[in-house]
DNA sequence: TTGTAGGCGTTATCAC
DNA sequence: GTGATAACGCCTACAA
């Protein structure tokens, strides 16, 4: 319990194990060239002093840092909170920290911007979040400032251990195969903005579905939004209100469905009496609107763990997983299509 | 453009311009004993090198670094992500990186694991939101570590320095006001969870407020949730069912009001026909909602904002704020109580 | 298996 | 005003 006025370093463990600065070091880095006997004495002596080794002093020493980055420009809170927990599950009992840092993909100078907090922070490498994670020119300038990176997104937008993807195309088919089942042959979409990867992929899937149970997607039966409640709100309006109106609907985010399913209420339309939604992402707004919505839910934790371990352990078991399925989780905006109309 | 291999250090800069290490810091830091010309001469060094100084060497010989954490265990991801936005608004320009940390106020860790994390990362400062930015044993810890710290609560938990408050109490009076207004007479509530000062603050509010306008609140009047979800869902379902089931309930945040509007649909009462609900957060889901739920606001940015300015720039004149105004955020769910009841 | 010397990039001290 | 020199806490070489 000496010097209990200053945070000790390692010179006053090694002193105070009458060893060498470098021997606690490599106690710290867990060399295999120690002693055992060494290693426990000086184990000891750390725990007895509460030693707890200088990050910012080994990141300079080491020319690399332990902070991870976290980019993202979310439209979904809940999400980038989901994926923050999965990474700290991650990197929890290491040195490693997460910073995060929220980018405006609108702005014009947002690589530039990237690249600033890059280079000044050296950060050991980023995660990034979609849409954002869909910029290849993003991941271009990692690599360039030699900054590792992890991709999150709805494909395989990079090589396996720069990515975690979700299966969207694949688990939409079944969105559409389970209303199919139910019964619904008039089938309408309402499809994320252009230039998004995960509404493309949310899109064709629908679309080979519909192929595949060879239903017809008329021009009116296809909407689209901007991931936000209003556009979900005017574009199912526009579904709603042609002659032969869809009986389901898929939209392609939970936001745009709680939009859908106003749209429908102010019509008389009932859910899911006279129409069906389906919504994706699984976010708490699904579980909480009226009725209770089905939709896509994703193991953002999960994914978020993989990702920072594929950064910080590569060689760990969970770091291989690159791919990992979303799933329909049904709740109560799905029903068969009311007889009169279908 | 010498040296584009690696980037550039100091040494680099020193060396281009013709100077010493010692001057180049002073430009750096902005030491007032610089000659202009040399100052000048040495920015346009930097700006040619594209010199970034390492925050980390910095952080080790200034034995402080530049890290801001943020401590929470959150019921709102919306909440904490827009005071992130805030933090990062006061940071954007500076050296500072935020570091996110979610805790578990239930473990029985808790504070320990947060010593380690404080001891481990050395921040040169915390910002706590709510519900642990109440609990003093956590501010006790921080300034027992020398780390600096700022609450974000619903009043003032702690020195002017050391908070970002709202006014919860005086907002839900004005909520009260606003149904009294409406000619409301049987008002309920829908509590927090004990244990936690919003809850209480806001409880206050609404004791107050009835007291003022001389209305009683019967017990059954009084409900009671743990801020989620379900909870209110069953405790409106129970001030709803009793005989002279009130005309309208303040909920102590948007989830349970989300909850009290289904346990009102369920049962057949119109809202705001038959009941009118106010909610507190405004998250997004009060906006999502059908109808559109009154609620009440508060300005998280700019209090993630003013936290992170007492931290990093005390003197500024924004980081004197203390106090922000929660404000009431008027939408669909309140109606004059229907004729035949009220 | 352990210790010594030197360096990582920056700042503080104290001369000049 | 400016510049040597010695920290800051840790690690890599290399030597013993």
């Amino acid at each position: 319990m000496a010097k209990s006025t200053k945070t000790p370093t390692i010179n006053d463990v090694a002193r105070a194990a009458g060893v060498s600065k470098k021997t606690v070091s490599r106690v710290i880095n867990r060399s295999a060239l120690i002693k055992k006997d060494t290693r426990e004495k000086i184990e000891a002596v750390i725990a007895d002093l509460g030693y707890v080794p200088n990050p910012q002093a080994r990141a300079l020493a080491l020319r690399r840092n332990f902070l991870l980055g976290l980019l993202h420009d979310n439209p979904n809170a809940q999400t980038v909170l989901n994926f923050q927990e999965g990474v700290l599950d991650a990197i929890k009992a290491t040195e490693f920290a997460l910073v995060v840092r929220p980018v405006d993909r609108h702005s014009p100078h947002m690589l530039e911007d990237i690249r600033h907090f890059l280079e000044q922070q050296r950060l050991y490498g980023v995660l990034i979040l979609p849409p954002i994670s869909e910029n290849d020119d993003l991941a271009a300038l990692c690599r360039e400032m030699g900054c590792g990176y992890v991709r999150m997104g709805s494909a395989m937008l990079d090589d396996e251990e720069h990515v975690v993807a979700s299966n969207d195309r694949e688990v939409v088919e079944n969105a559409v195969d389970y209303l199919v089942g139910s019964g619904h042959r008039r089938i309408g979409i309402i499809k994320g903005p252009d230039g998004f990867r995960s509404a493309f992929e949310r899109a064709e899937g629908f679309m080979a579905a519909m192929k595949k149970h060879g239903l017809s997607i008329p021009p009116e039966a296809i909407g689209q939004g901007t991931y936000r409640f209003d556009s979900g709100l005017t574009a199912a309006g526009r579904l709603l209100d042609r002659p032969g109106r869809p009986t389901a609907i898929f939209c392609s985010n939970d936001e745009m469905a709680a939009g859908a399913l106003h749209a429908a209420r102010q019509r008389g339309i009932e859910v899911p009496g006279d129409l069906s939604i389906i919504g994706f992402d699984d976010s708490p707004i699904a579980a909480h609107i009226w009725p209770p919505m089905t939709t896509v839910g994703w193991p953002i934790r999960e994914m978020g763990k993989a990702a920072a371990l594929k950064l910080v352990a590569p060689a760990d078991e969970a770091a291989q997983d690159s791919r990992f399925p979303a799933r329909l989780v049904k709740r109560l905006s799905v029903a068969p299509p009311s007889s009169g109309r279908s």
